[in-house]
DNA sequence: TTTCCTGCAAAAGGTTTGCATGAGC
DNA sequence: GCTCATGCAAACCTTTTGCAGGAAA
């Protein structure tokens, strides 16, 4: 029997979670850290990590463990796919229902327990792709 | 007009292209560094390191620039899938053809221009998956 | 008043880089 | 001989962690 911790409603939590809410980016820990000590000055970058971590793993935020040197946050839980401009980096949702057979197509021919998948297109934005 | 630099052959990047190829796993930079020094004792990680980034950047092999902590490198250039085992972190590859659907639908539904995609496939591999 | 959090700073872990020396062509 | 590559170590960057003081319930 796992004895649950209590999580404690801070400022510093409330504010990571409503700023990461109202952004459509992806953003990463210190682009949070960075909108977040607009509002809270003396707020540290290893609490944000701590939040972003903790909200994470209480499924309220998703963290993107994807590509590229740093991890970024999603405010939003929704099944989604991503698309990444491969000029600037930038992430956007795409909002279409997940492909099914993609895993009736991989049960098929692999002896994994299928669990789930990740789909990421790969492109250039519509800033990026101009000449 | 960019002036190409000439590539040498060497014993160490040849060592590690060949140890690459030899295996069917998809491993990390140390482990190459690892599987090399069996052959080339005095080689260093900085070497493995910059190797692997020429090797990939020439199309040779293909660096797995996904989630986890650490990159992982694989020999063969072939257009494969993966899948990856959440509990032991396990890579395999999944030689399917390419599921044509995906970038169609995205072309539809976003001003991207899609170059590519990735997909992952998560799950439990054979071992983990039982009891 | 107990438990959980925070700020700070240091440590960790993976990767990159500067530099003098050494190997390929 | 000129270029490129290597070994070594230090630097780098992102993320994690230890700790003492501070806030939430």
């Amino acid at each position: 029997m796992k004895a649950e911790k209590k999580i404690f409603i801070t400022k510093q939590r409330q504010v990571i979670l409503e700023e990461l809410k109202k952004t459509v980016s992806h953003p990463t820990a210190d682009e949070v850290f960075l909108m977040v000590r607009q509002r809270l000055p003396k707020i540290s970058l290893g609490t944000v990590y701590r939040n972003l971590e903790l909200l994470s793993e209480n499924g309220v935020i998703q963290k993107l463990d994807w590509s590229g040197r740093q991890k970024r946050y999603d405010g939003n839980f929704e099944n989604h796919y991503h698309i990444r401009c491969l000029n600037c980096g930038r992430v956007d949702d795409v909002l279409i229902k997940p492909f099914s057979v993609v895993e009736e197509t991989f049960r098929a021919v692999s002896d994994y327990k299928i669990i789930g998948h990740r789909l990421e297109v790969l492109g250039l934005c519509a800033n990026c792709k101009k000449p």
